[in-house]
DNA sequence: CTTTGTTTGTTTATTAAATCAACAATGAAA
DNA sequence: TTTCATTGTTGATTTAATAAACAAACAAAG
């Protein structure tokens, strides 16, 4: 080790670089500026960017009021590689491809046959590896979600029930098998990553995602299994728990307060309007205290939330926290893995020093460039 | 600014002081390794702090198995500088005054008549001036625990009823009144800080820390105010939420589930345990679920639950928590309110960087020196 | 008792990386 | 056209970390 002599570069690489994220367009002296760091030193330390054309030029910026020389606007190069984001179910699928700036080249969805975790991925992988190498943009590396506890930085599956997988290690299971690094998450957090790309703008730093989800789909039985998910972000990023579990309510918590929320009508499944109030009534008055204790900035609901954007909204109304129902759609989860992988990318490294911490490293993704 | 060349300096210095912190006796050497720095890093950064009497030679340790050199073995010099810490509540107070490795000093408690906050501690400090400098070890800090919510890093009272005192700037209106810093924060928190503080040698990074606290003691009138307070930490550091207000519980949920916990019999006010058992089962239904959101490595139950242990042990029987009844007394919040001063000063400056949170300097407290 | 090998800790030289200062390029406004 | 402000680069300087060599101290083997 005792590589602490460029441990200061690459803290600040970092910070180079989520600037650069955050904003589309900035020059290098305005990134000295709000680095303090001088001008020189930005200098130095974008050039290699440039040269690994992880970073490009965006445009010529407009002259300073008082005259001067045109800023040179940067930002980073979004085709300088895609991650493939995949939402993992037991028996269905969605998958991502995005670019580094968030946008979404390709999107799949589908059916599968279970056959172990790291093997269904490899398959699925292989069916779209085509189609993926068919983009310009060469893919740099896969975020997976699956419902369980996940333990990211040891890329270990505490406990899948849905998939019957306890205690899995698979990173050194899937050692080798890929030819890109392969990050896995559960798939609330991965939502709530997702929300952390969209919002990385605003710089939402302290929220809670909660995302309602159906386990069965609306089909011919009826969606029993409802699974709310909390995504907690803690200082801009997504926080784990000492067990990786945070963010799991009580099972019994969610089992006994269902209700038969969904009725069958003529036009398939429907919401019961009258169980929802009951439902929701009885799950916020668990929730509203959990928003107390953290104090979040924002409460953004998902999934299922967003058809009954009312009903929440009544219930906390006299509660003055700030709440946002955004777009959803069923490719979330899959957008949030693959923001997953972008997001500890870019993750400046300044903890990762004496924990046991692992983030992903830019050399793990320049080694492709190398060979 | 822009003395970013110093930054990683600082950054090891607080690491080195961290490690001489939590292991009472320790080699240069031995921090070298744990900090992966090399060897002549340390001897540098630790000689002025030995000039400055920061750090002191605890003794010299055992030889190395195989032979060789005795390590030095090195800590924090305890009798470098006291800590203030003051619990102040509407009508009395408690203070201990601590030194750096924690241990007490002297503690007072008694009543007082509230003319603001800032005169308050200030007339309370000058009465107590001349008993803290009788001791060899001179003063550096105040650390101020109050019931209401604090933005700490600021200096700023968002709201603390029983003062009366709303969105108030102590740190301008306290600005030169005291010889040394002085840092206020909330009780709970302040409890959170001493619990840190007492469990630094166990690496306790992630945990809740509860307090069940009597706003009336027990008298004439029943005991009828209780609060409960959640102090939140997060990987070694209290969490303040985006408000300042995490860690505090929806105000309904207190006082709609009371009862008639305390009842006269003719040794005062005791707990009548029907009642108590229908309190607590009501609580720790609401608690429970933040338990599972946080998943912490440990849930501590301090203030008025270690006089039903058991009761609340047998409530947490199946979750498998891990949760703790340390021994309590009424000096806990003032201890912590000076715990919470140290854990500042100590704390390593790592994300102090791009953001506006500003942390306590050790030049702050070497001026004292330099004059 | 001497030798050998090991470990702690310091000293000196080297190296990485940030800053500082000087300067070129550019453009607004007088 | 001149002046001044601003961006961005280049080269000298400074800070602080590492590397390497060495001194001191000590256990164990011969």
């Amino acid at each position: 080790m005792a590589d602490s002599k460029q441990f200061q570069r690459i803290v600040n690489l970092s910070h180079v670089l989520q600037l650069l994220r955050i904003n589309e367009g900035i020059s290098r002296i305005e990134i000295s500026r709000q680095l303090s760091l001088d001008r020189s030193t930005i200098t130095n330390l974008v050039n290699p960017l440039l040269e690994n054309s992880i970073v490009k030029v965006v445009s010529e910026g407009i002259a300073p009021a008082k005259g001067g020389r045109r800023p040179v606007l940067l930002g980073i190069n979004e085709n300088f590689g895609s991650i493939l984001g995949i939402d993992l179910q037991i028996s269905s699928y969605s998958a991502v491809l995005v670019n580094l700036n968030g946008s979404i080249l390709q999107e799949w969805s589908g059916n599968l046959v279970y056959s172990g975790i790291v093997e269904t991925i490899e398959r699925l992988y292989e069916s779209l590896k085509d189609e993926i190498d068919s983009f310009s943009v060469p893919i740099i590396g896969i975020g997976v979600g699956i419902p369980g506890i996940v333990d990211t930085e040891k890329g270990f599956i505490l406990k899948a029930t849905s998939f019957d997988c306890h205690n899995f290690n698979f990173e050194i299971a899937a050692e080798g098998l890929f030819s890109v690094p392969v990050l896995i998450d559960n798939d609330a957090n991965c939502c709530a990553w997702g929300q952390l790309e969209k919002n990385k703008d605003k710089r939402l730093q302290d929220f809670l995602n909660i995302i309602w989800k159906l386990h069965r789909q609306e089909g011919e039985s009826a969606p029993v299994e409802i699974e709310i998910g909390i995504g907690v972000v803690l200082k801009g990023e997504v926080y784990y728990g000492s067990g990786s579990a945070a963010g799991e309510l009580p099972e019994d918590l969610l089992s006994r307060e269902q209700g038969n929320i969904y009725i069958k009508t003529e036009d398939g499944w429907n919401i019961d309007p009258v169980a929802l109030k009951v439902y929701l009534d009885s799950l916020f008055q668990y929730l509203k205290p959990i928003f107390s204790v953290f104090d979040p900035q924002e409460i953004i609901f998902g999934g299922q939330f967003t058809h009954c954007r009312e009903a929440v909204e009544a219930i906390l109304e006299e509660c003055d926290f700030s709440i946002s129902f955004p777009e959803v759609n069923n490719r979330d989860t899959a957008y949030g893995a693959a923001s997953m992988f972008m997001e500890k990318l870019f993750q400046s490294p300044e903890l990762q020093k004496d924990s046991d911490k692992k983030t992903l490293q830019w050399s793990d993704v320049l080694r492709r460039y190398n060979d």
